[in-house]
DNA sequence: TAAAAATATGCAAATTCATGCAAATTATTC
DNA sequence: GAATAATTTGCATGAATTTGCATATTTTTA
């Protein structure tokens, strides 16, 4: 195998999880450690990756692996992404919003699932681009510099002609009384089009997230399909969620 | 065998594999070695192949991009990126495609500069929502996978209700003969809206795509109004291409 | 603090590479 | 068609790169 090929594997796994062990590739691409180790230093040389004790890691984000709250979160969402690509099913449209959680779910969509994926979000579309089976499409617009998801009466009107199987949003703030709340009130518009468009609509959120409420309303709680979050469905968190019809905790 | 048999062969094995060993070829083609590095070395010059160490792998554009140790064509992109930036006025309306020319033309805009950027490039407008005084439009549409743009109907259409002051393109390909060429018929369609949209157009592009042609044509020379690259206006390779009232060369 | 894991460094073997040169092939000129 | 020039090719040589291992050092974990 060419070092340039390992690079390509390389930069990709970091691309695809944000991390890499130096163990697992060594075993996954049957050289030494110490291959692999110089292949490290040379991607970080060249300022592509950050490297890091035990592995190496992706750029925009350069917390250490045992970085307390950062680390639970993101195996937080790993396991809401698991969740969530539950709901994948062949030749489904699937509407997705932008978010750090939503990049994970994009990022583990299994490789043989064959569906149609539309986002408002750049980053989100470049990650689905990864997975060969996936149709990309990007609704675009004006790229909020916060939340760096398109929004503006464009993608609105965009989202009033489609009829996605599924959305999923991120939110952040849920409450038995403000149902779903955010910041940016551009933002909300977009996320109240996506909702109104798709035939059901799942929410992805860790748990630090319930029962805080932000400044602008998306929608009652009521109104959403599913709840994703790390927890247990019957866990304590979230009983005041569940007994409705809708939503489905998950 | 040819030489020239022997480079389609090992253009149409890079095309599959995205990778060539030496001695695969070697075998393969019964030459020696030597010839297939003379080979490789070749079609590396012309800049259809990356050579790397045991062969040779093909030019891929991956995200986040993986820098392939091209130091010149690096440098050369700052010449070009710097060069570009002059062309922009305050309050403008920009329209740019992606590349890798493109993003190193978006990372440098001046801070000061106040003006609107569209683009079909989810990298592109990633990169461009880092400068505050900037307005990013996503054209949004199916993604390209090989690309990275967005592509189709969708996109034409919303070129066609658009005036930009100024519209900025890559191309693979430039020639007196054969003029604008690219690879990519989708992507060739969306270039040629961008071209008829805008006021006035300008092709950056490294020296090394001067005097070649790619499969599909994008337009004549003349029809462009300004040529960028690394190289002086009055270089002898770029000759060809003056005298005309347009394109000027910057 | 001690054990374990990961790392950096030097080194040697294997592979790959660039270069010069002569033979073979191809193109050009008369 | 023959002679000449230009190009291409394979081989030999030494240089450069890559890789795994051994060892000493640093970092992490318990």
């Amino acid at each position: 195998m060419l070092k340039e090929e390992r690079h390509k594997i390389i930069l990709k796994e970091i691309n695809l999880h944000n991390k890499v062990l130096s163990t697992d590739l060594s075993e996954q691409l049957v050289v030494s450690e110490d291959t692999i180790r110089r292949d490290l230093n040379e991607l970080s040389e060249q300022g592509l990756i950050v490297k890091v004790h035990g592995g190496a890691m992706g750029k925009t984000f350069h917390y250490p692996f045992n970085g307390q709250n950062q680390v639970y979160a993101q195996e937080a969402k790993q396991v809401i992404a698991d969740k969530a690509i539950g709901l994948f099913q062949k030749d489904m449209l699937i509407l997705v919003e932008g978010g750090t959680t939503i990049m994970e779910i994009a990022k583990k969509i299994p490789p043989d699932l064959k569906a149609t994926f539309m986002t408002i979000s750049p980053q989100v579309a470049l990650t689905l681009a990864e997975h060969e089976q996936i149709d990309v499409i990007t609704i675009g617009g004006r790229l909020a510099k916060n939340a760096y998801v398109h929004t503006g009466a464009s993608v609105i009107y965009e989202l009033a002609n489609i009829r996605p199987d599924l959305c999923i949003i991120g939110t952040n703030g849920i409450s038995p009384e403000g149902g779903l709340t955010d910041t940016d009130w551009e933002v909300v518009q977009v996320i109240k089009a996506m909702i109104r468009s798709a035939k059901k609509t799942a929410v992805v959120s860790i748990a630090e997230k319930f029962n805080t409420v932000q400044k602008i309303k998306i929608s009652d709680w009521t109104a959403i399909d599913y709840i994703i979050t790390e927890l247990p469905p019957d866990s304590p968190v979230l009983s005041a969620y569940s007994g409705k019809e809708k939503p489905v905790l998950l």
